[in-house]
DNA sequence: TATGAATGAGTTTTCATTCAT
DNA sequence: CATGAATGAAAACTCATTCAT
């Protein structure tokens, strides 16, 4: 269920091709910012000219689409997953945690550039769809922190915007300094994060 | 007494306009982003012409580079003060944590861009000074949070560096959320926050 | 006789001042060129800010008029006075250049400015003087070449005009490199010059 | 065989093209002075718009740059012959004087340029190069001129320095008048010059 | 007389995009 | 599929000039 498919995207070019460029522009996009990053600059990493990306792509902006909708994408079919599965709230935290540093994993850069960008993409039409991903993504969140405080899994007095503005913007601002391959596997991440948010860092007294 | 000859554009020149000049474009550039932010925006938002911004500042990387220093400069007295207190570690990262929030009351602008923009700025050489207070501000958080290990104030099984990084993420992103005048003062802020990081979100069993 | 006496170019100020500033633009322009020049620059080394300057002139391209129709006066005056003496061709040539390197002793910045700028400056009506000026001087030289042929003073063979051009562009580019209170007086240049011109560099065999 | 992945512009595209834009831009540089010379005025000329010029130059300077220094080279092919031939001082300089017409008849806009411009523009390190040969051709000037002396082939009561001076503008400064495909030869002119400056003006008593 | 602040027109440069080959 | 060359719109910046104080 591809997020636009309106005008003639070149859909006759291999799509593992598009995807190596995709990947390029994101990389790119994730590094120098979306307005910074010229189409020269992914040209140029894609060793091609400037000029020639318009075969496969129909603008900067398409590919930015793109990139983040394929994201999204992904991300709504684990939480999809996770919210079906009728868990507990503490566990449905810790899976859709789980989840999302997951989605860092694999898409380091998309996750980044929406961390950048979303905000003020959100005002044009175009990006409509991010205003809607992240209204679902609050209403699975703060149902779910309030489920716990009725189930008085967590604590009564948490102010829950509050606590979902911080759990929702550590989780994904991670994606700004994590590297995949490096020493912390996404599932020993979010362990630690998880401990960190349920229980805190203090010692018990 | 010598008359200012060099380049430097006048700080003789009413340094009140400056700083009205430099809040309004602070606050573009954390709206849409330094890059997408022009020239002409700040212009007109400020009445003025785009040209006539050039009167006061000699260019647009210049106030950048003013709005974030004066925001560092404020927010290095601060904790400065704090570190310089001899508090124990948990009181050391509360005051740290009340101070941020403060801060972001006072210069959200300033820090949203800091945020968004401070990775890719810190490779040019005139913005060094950003990767210089990132290292100062990595080494007094990750030594306080060592303390607080050590002292058995925090628990034992913690990743340093990971706690650090979700620490510090979380505290600054609130800059993209927050509202001055809103219904939470910075402190109720930052008590709700270490309330969380401390003891956690889970009810103790 | 100033050469425009239109506009209401305020001649309140005091005319000491007018000079002191309008050496001090023609050394720029000298130095710089004149489309290089910014008001500015003229400014800060008459220790003022740009503005104040137009208290004293009414543009940017007054001051190069009157820095250039006053130099031209004065070399008309001394010119007119050696073609009016009644002396002989050889003698002409030697009155003529030894006056022109008084005027470079003298004027030396409108002298260069005048070498770099007259050509293209020529084609706006304000500055149609150059080209009246410069065909005056073609006239004098020619004549007193041509005399000095058919008097049998100078060789028969030579072409006059390629002889005036020589001559003419090498006195007046001297100003690029000439320095008042140098070692060589204009009257010592001139001397050499004309023993150049006159005999030749090479011994006489 | 690396891709060109500097930001030097491709001096693989089409030298063809290249060199007719160059010329062009020489053109309006040598009539108008470079200062004066908009971009768009170059472009004009050329028959493209302004900004299409800097698919092939990354800034006008470049394109001074390139015009001066592929004079300059090809000047001192012709002049490094000259010296290393062996010629007595006055064949020196009658072929130096001969190599310097033609060069202004291949480069006449190049040399007129140089004229006007090389002076303010060797402050820039960009344009070292230009004091450099400037240097080069002082001494190549001065030796043969000193040489004369001593074999009493030119008079020994000359002023070296000066006599340099004059010889050295009178033959560049030719480039503002000269028109290629005039009524004469470089070849001619050069002879004319030299009779003048050897023999002298005046008929011997 | 000079300053401080601004204007407005113009300049160089950048860049997404197009298109014939 | 890709290149080479260009377009056109907009960007940052410059600068002569104005004018109230």
């Amino acid at each position: 269920m591809p997020t636009n498919s309106k005008k003639k995207t070149q859909v006759t070019a291999s799509p593992a091709r598009r995807r190596e460029l995709l990947d390029t522009a994101a990389e790119v996009f994730a590094a120098q910012g979306y307005n910074a990053t010229t189409v020269r600059k992914i040209a140029d990493r894609a060793g091609m000219l400037a000029g020639s990306l318009y075969y496969h792509f129909d603008s900067k902006e398409s590919m930015l689409d793109e990139i983040l909708s394929a994201f999204l994408d992904e991300l709504w079919q684990g939480y999809d997953a996770v919210l079906a599965a009728g868990l507990g709230p503490r566990e449905t935290i810790e899976a859709l945690v789980t989840e999302s540093f997951r989605e860092i994993d694999r898409h380091r850069a998309a996750v980044a550039i929406y961390q950048k960008e979303s905000r003020h993409l959100a005002a044009q039409p175009r990006f409509h769809y991010l205003t809607d991903s992240q209204q679902k993504f609050e209403k699975a969140w703060l149902g779910t922190l309030e489920r716990g405080v009725s189930d008085q899994v967590f604590r009564p007095d948490l102010d829950i915007r509050l606590t979902y503005r911080f759990v929702r913007d550590t989780v994904w601002v991670a994606a700004s300094w994590y590297r995949p391959g490096g020493q912390h596997s996404p599932e020993e991440i979010a362990r630690q994060y998880l401990s960190m948010v349920l229980d805190g860092i203090a010692v018990r007294t």
